[in-house]
DNA sequence: TTTTATTACGCAAACGTTTGCATAAACTCG
DNA sequence: CGAGTTTATGCAAACGTTTGCGTAATAAAA
């Protein structure tokens, strides 16, 4: 066997047939008559015959792939939502090009880049933090790709996407904690920048208002999302006057950096000091002193959705469908979820 | 501005040239003028030229693509590995394939093919643990495909790999734990099927007797990785003989339910029972409880080393050089890391 | 038997590039 | 001023497919 792959040429001339007809054998084609279908059924098996997909691709004017574009791999949230993609472009036998842009608006753009010259059907984003001009997504748009952005949104018009409403969850999470008995429920919130601090900061006052209670803001301290950060956030709160008996954290590690320095202050977690938090770790699950609930966010759920999307406006626009003008606006509401620990995978 | 992207076609109509020249022009190429350079340059700008790459692959015959299939891309060994495969392969100006196959051999054939057909340049690969038959992965050869596997190495002659062993740093933790005082080490460990549980066993053994201590055989007991199998474990080891007062776990997991369960039993962690365990988790280092030692096997560097090793053979491919005979077979030697939470970020 | 359908296949263009080779024009030099 | 050299460009094939259209050969209908 020689190294080069058979082509349907090759085929041909071995059986003295024209390419074409080749061609239309393999894919069944009525007009092929049984037995030269079969005889080349019969030649390509022994040749070990594959289609050269970049040249179907060329001819076609599509490559089944989706670009992912993402900020980060290794980080338990998109490594989620990437299985999710992934299992969900499978289905649909579209494969994956993955990238990541470690936040970094520069790398994002050449990944936009790359992938259209990869000519990928279409994309999947969600965009580096640092990100400020959206261009290279606008971009896009003018050659008619598909984007489907989730779980970080960028502030443009007319786009699509698939992100988790925080702001229930916190309704959620606060009641919760109010219905325990609580009434003084701080929050160690995220900087004021991010628009996940808004909706989180929103809930919480619905959550007040809404079981008619006052709204001290002293208890809402924003935090840089680091140890040192979450540690003054926390002496901040139990220097306060009314000094919280529950603090709801704006994710899982500033909620381990707050167990942490509340248990080397000798502070009973969950007893004196109860915690609720987001689930950004897989393992909370499995560890000792937790939030006794969280705010779940659903990255396998927001990657699928995405991907579904996607997938859906792909198949229109290879079916011909004029350029919808609708826009897929989807909002999964976050959820409270009990950190009672024989409840397994709850991410999937 | 129209949607379908600007052609080297276009260009050359526009300009009255011919493509050639557009093409030598857009490269760069010392024979052409210029004038001729620049209108092309200028033209090219404007209409938003982009080259197609599924026309340069086809005619280059390779596509600067990647592919990588995985067992499962939400496990954080797994996403690290991804992370540092698509790090290393941005820089080498490829881009990544990607796919996940469950641990389903059927599927990891399927996305060989799929892999295959796409034409991707090379593959990366970690075997899935019910994989029995390797004969996709000979097919590669055939086509003159390289493949480098990581962690999960298949049983095959004349492969490229990367992998991590466990024997050392199981070595350097049983060590650590007799220098601390230790007489009486228990080690719960993985199915005898695996052949990372015999790299620990072994590490066990020669560290035993390095330090010319009797090594008992019933302070080894195998487990299946969950939670009950893991409390099984415990307890048999608990009620052994010479009770061991430290344990080295087969993994993470395995560490946070003997844990859980050495704490339920009121055995004070690492005071009365110090464990260590191999670090599979990323925040190990967040938690309370933990294993007072990991053995690190770099996921990080093994997707690296085996990302680096495809792009070179990949390189020495392109540039021409003989089917070369040698198989690169890198170990990396696991490590003990002391769990002192200072040291952040140790698996990248 | 002639006409009309039907069946089975081939031709050639198209997808967008790259690149070896040929060639026309301009320049250099003795 | 003609021969040789350089400079700038074009032609056409190739990469491996798919597919519209044309056309033989055969079969069915008139």
């Amino acid at each position: 066997m020689r190294n080069k792959p058979a082509t349907i040429k090759e085929i041909s001339q071995l059986l003295k047939i024209s390419v074409s007809t080749v061609s239309r054998a393999l894919h069944d084609h009525p007009s092929i008559g049984l037995t030269t279908r079969q005889k080349v059924r019969k030649l390509a098996d022994e040749l070990n015959y594959e289609p050269n997909q970049t040249a179907i691709f060329l001819q076609q004017g599509r490559t089944l792939t989706i670009g992912v574009i993402l900020p980060e791999l290794s980080e338990s949230f998109f490594s989620s939502a990437i299985s999710a993609i992934e299992d969900t472009a499978y289905k649909r036998n579209y494969t994956v090009l993955l990238a990541q842009s470690h936040d970094d608006e520069h790398i994002e753009k050449q990944l936009v880049e790359k992938m259209k010259n990869h000519r990928v059907d279409g994309l999947l984003v969600s965009v580096g933090k640092n990100t400020s001009s959206y261009q290279h997504f606008e971009n896009l748009k003018k050659y008619n790709i598909p984007v489907v952005f989730f779980d970080r949104i960028p502030a443009m018009q007319n786009i699509h996407y698939v992100a988790c409403n925080m702001e229930i969850g916190t309704i959620e999470a606060v009641s919760y904690l109010l219905k325990k008995g609580h009434r003084s429920i701080g929050m160690i919130n995220g900087p004021a920048t991010l628009f996940a601090s808004g909706e989180r900061k929103e809930g919480y006052i619905k959550a007040m208002t809404k079981n008619r209670l006052k709204f001290d803001p002293s208890l809402i301290v924003p935090c840089d999302l680091t140890e040192e950060g979450t540690k003054a956030a926390m002496n901040e709160l139990l220097a306060s006057k009314r000094k919280p008996t529950a603090v709801v954290t704006f994710n899982d590690y500033v909620a381990l950096f707050a167990i942490k320095h509340a248990t080397d202050l000798k502070i009973a977690v969950n007893k004196d000091l109860e915690f609720v938090s987001y689930a950004n770790l897989p393992l909370i699950n499995y560890m000792e002193s937790i939030p006794s609930a969280s705010v779940e966010q659903f990255p396998y759920l927001q990657g699928q959705k995405a991907a579904d999307i996607l997938l859906d406006l792909l198949w229109h626009k290879h079916q011909g469908v004029d350029e919808q003008t609708a826009y897929y606006k989807i909002i999964i509401e976050s959820q409270l979820i009990e950190n009672n620990r024989t409840d397994a995978g709850r991410s999937k």
